[in-house]
DNA sequence: TTTGACTTAGAACGTCTGTTCCTGCTATAA
DNA sequence: TTATAGCAGGAACAGACGTTCTAAGTCAAA
């Protein structure tokens, strides 16, 4: 699903532009004209080729009856499902979403924007449980959004495992010099942790964005 | 516009979940045939009444050319925008938008889906500027949801401007029994402020959402 | 070269769809 | 009562639209 001719490229592009200018989709002769395509049946052809390729879908018999897809839980406006994999407690390790598509094991979906979440990819959400993570200033109920991210860099705001304490924290990321990991609360008024042996933090993933409906 | 008959209504809802189920906007003999109306006509009669109230725009000759109007920042497919006034601190009163409609003064603006709004309109946003309410949980450099809300409930969590102390807060709002105001803060561990005066309290707007990104 | 898969063109068919005209009903005001 | 306006139903027309059929051009493999 790899390979499409500039024909093709141009009537995606198209059909696009139109829909976010016209408010629906356009039809095959419409389509035709704009890519200076003499025939209708040209247009077809490349429509079904489209749609076996998994860039559109179509419904037969009806004017205008063509629907973007939208990959990865990105729709074609701007708003991206993100799938609420649980509940995220200070006593137990987060609920990571296993494979890196498909939205199994998710209680339910929430619909951001990318205002909200930035360009991230693969995110997930946790409903955070209890007042425990109160010292980073997320209360019960919130929800964080999360991307998977073995890379973390230093200032990162994080949620880790912390092995050795069996413990669930939010907190900044810091490599030290030293070889020490250095957790950061969010609120300053409280001391960072300090870890002596980087193999007891596990990374669940990078704090995107939080999200409270009081 | 603002009187509409059942028909009409319901003309417009379905079109709404139609677009939204399908990805392009219905016939008019689909909407006849989903509103029980036997004859295309009435179905035009409506759509151009509609259209005359602003409720939606149609491309004449064009087949499905409906375009559902947007309301107050509310696109069709879900996507509220949301003008970000400027910035709250604790020292000023929040700016509020001076009339109902209209981005004027605003800084910016934040697109958010009805999931993290829900339904309603008229919202504006701030930006909190230093941790003064840091107590609220609520960070420098969070965004604040408000809706102007001049009959507050008991429970709400608003946006006053105490006008004796000269200062901004982000309270839970309780009217006493006994006339005084009660203001909870978020954070349980924080003591409650007793308002013997309901007039020092200016409520600018009950809070919504708070959006973080760390 | 021949073969076959892929792509493009053109035309015709039948249905879909917006529009229009005519008719009738109801309610309000004169 | 009549007049007027708003609303609803039915039928018919003309053009738009998706589909299908035939034919031909392109390009790589045999």
């Amino acid at each position: 699903m790899a390979k499409l001719s500039d024909r093709q490229r141009s009537i995606l592009t198209f059909i696009e532009t139109f829909i976010g200018e016209n408010g629906y989709p356009p039809t095959i002769r419409e389509i035709g004209e704009a890519c200076s395509i003499s025939s209708t049946s040209v247009v077809n052809y490349n429509l079904n080729k489209l749609e076996r390729e998994g860039y559109l879908s179509r419904d037969n018999k009806v004017s205008r009856g063509i629907k973007l897809a939208e990959e990865n839980g990105d729709t074609p406006d701007g708003i991206v499902r993100v799938p609420v994999m649980g509940r995220i407690v200070a006593s137990e390790p987060a609920p990571v979403p296993s494979s890196d598509f498909g939205y199994f094991g998710s209680d339910e979906i929430i619909e951001l924007t990318r205002d909200v979440v930035g360009t991230g990819s693969n995110l997930f959400a946790l409903q955070v449980q209890g007042d425990s993570m109160i010292d980073a200033m997320i209360d019960d109920g919130d929800i964080i959004v999360l991307q998977p991210h073995h890379d973390v860099r230093n200032g990162d705001l994080v949620a880790v495992w912390l092995t050795d304490k069996e413990e669930t924290t939010l907190k900044r990321f810091f490599q030290e010099k030293d070889g020490r990991i250095r957790l950061q609360p969010a609120n300053p008024h409280m001391q960072p942790i300090y870890i002596e042996d980087a193999q007891t933090v596990e990374v669940q993933g990078r704090v995107i964005a939080v999200v409270r409906q009081p």
